[in-house]
RNA sequence: CGGGGUGUCGUAUAGUGGCAGUACGCUUGCUUUGGGAGCAUGUAGCCCAGGUUCGAUUCCUGGCACCCCGACCA
């Protein structure tokens, strides 16, 4: 993509009013924007992190036999009235229809329309097991909005529901869901400071899991045994003060984000749905169930939280808007195009800085700002030698290579 | 929802009871290109509603919005 023709431009300055960093680099980046608290706008840059993030989280999901679809954000209200949380749920958005009287929410989670719509296609043990999931916008009635992206009142979420004839089988799906997690947050780039971790349960299990990754801007107290790896929330450190895995009372006090949590519902909504199957004996059962969740935008803000400086964001490779950012410098462009071509056709993602009026100086400091893996500068001093500058974002050599040579020296 | 803070061109800011200024951006022109270029040129703004006043962007009251802390977070 040519940076000459982006939607978006790059600020110098910081909204006055941000103080988190995920809010303040990707504002200035141009990667998002916020319509009003809790809310944004996923721009162009940003949204092909978003869609990156996405791809990880389906292939791991359909890994472990997840099914796609997509339900609908718009709900009726029956359907939360027999669970009881028309009432309950705090922060579901509810409204009334202007012409027709007809109460609706804005869906908070998804339990109330999969487990109706569940029943149309369970109905025996022969249906079992079954996994769904789809990445859908949330709607939560947020009492504050905070931490840019972090804790927004609308936002995209990846939900796993899993169904069971019994909970043997539940538990067994339970365990592979948490590898996948796990296996979702090393992709992503927050492997090495994300813990699994231990927190309520709620009334229908002894605990859930929740995945916290470290950092300032998290609103989680956990506590940590940095030798299993896993943590404890504050919330339940009452009643478990010491490491589930070895016992150790030794754990570390860190702050941390939740960026996914899995559950094990059991039968808490297949009962007000009578959701049943038959067994061989063709006696009814309650359907046990699993939901599993992790909120795509607090993820992105996340790794920009894990993975910055003071002069921009860092990203991983494998979530970077590209892969690698080609800098024309000093009246080079003729040179340049033609990199970006043989780039292309080699199909390496890149954004080609090709902007003629904008100075060297302007052009490195957004490289920087916007963070992409390898940068790929090329100037009449590079020329002289048919090279080009490399340097990866977040180190600080650079090396000229030949432009031949290009391709290669960026897979090492 | 309780507490605190802040609202001035697109962005960041200065300032005032009487013509609202600067920088960045953007326009146009020329010159520039290794760490946010120079000169010239044009562009655009006082959150909303009441009140006090000859006169309010400024003072007062109310509202709204945003940020931070707390509470809440299936």
């Amino acid at each position: 993509m040519k940076q000459s023709t982006i939607f978006t431009k790059t600020t110098k300055t910081a909204p006055r009013e941000e103080e988190s960093q995920n809010a303040i680099l990707l504002t200035r980046s141009g990667f998002v924007h916020k319509e009003m608290a809790g809310v944004y706008t996923i721009l162009p840059l940003g949204l092909r992190v978003f869609k990156k993030i996405e791809a990880i989280i389906r292939q791991e999901m359909n890994a472990i036999g997840g099914q796609e679809l997509l339900m609908p954000s718009l709900h009726p209200k029956e359907n939360w009235e027999k669970t009881g949380r028309w009432e309950g749920l705090d922060n579901l958005f509810r409204f009334t229809s202007f012409y027709t009287k007809q109460d609706y929410a804005l869906g908070a989670t998804h339990e109330e329309i999969v487990v109706p719509l569940a029943k149309n296609h369970i109905a025996s043990y022969r249906d079992l097991p079954q996994y769904v999931y789809q990445i859908q916008n949330k709607f939560r009635d947020e009492k504050r909005a905070k931490s840019g992206i972090l804790r927004g009142r609308e936002f995209f979420m990846k939900d796993l529901y899993s169904f069971h004839k019994d909970e043997q089988d539940l538990d067994a799906y339970y365990e592979k869901a948490k590898d996948s997690y796990k296996k979702i947050f090393e992709k992503a780039g927050i492997g090495g400071s994300t813990y699994l971790t231990f927190a309520s349960g709620g009334t229908f299990a002894k605990y859930s899991h929740e995945f916290q990754t470290l950092c300032e801007a998290g609103e989680d107290i956990i506590y940590l045994c940095e030798k299993c790896r896993v943590a404890v929330n504050e919330e339940i450190i009452k009643d478990q003060s010491s490491c589930p895995e070895c016992g150790s009372k030794d754990l570390e006090k860190k702050k941390a984000v939740e960026v996914g949590n899995i559950f094990k519902l059991k039968t808490k909504y297949s009962e007000p749905f009578n959701l049943t199957y038959k067994d061989e004996a063709g006696e009814n059962h309650l359907v046990q169930m699993g939901c599993y969740g992790i909120g795509l935008n607090r993820l992105m803000g996340t790794i920009v939280e894990v993975f910055h400086d003071d002069k921009g964001m860092i990203w991983p490779e494998s979530v970077a808007p590209f892969k690698l950012h080609l800098l024309s410098l000093e009246g080079t462009s003729e040179e340049a195009d033609k990199l970006y071509e043989e780039l292309s056709q080699k199909g390496i993602e890149a954004l080609y800085d090709d902007r003629e009026n904008q100075s060297a100086g302007e052009k490195l400091a957004d490289a920087d700002l916007i963070g992409i893996p390898w940068r790929v500068v090329v100037s009449k001093k590079t020329l002289e030698q048919q090279s080009a500058e490399i340097k990866r974002r977040g180190e600080k050599e650079t090396k000229l290579v030949k432009i031949a040579d290009l391709s290669t020296s960026i897979h090492a």
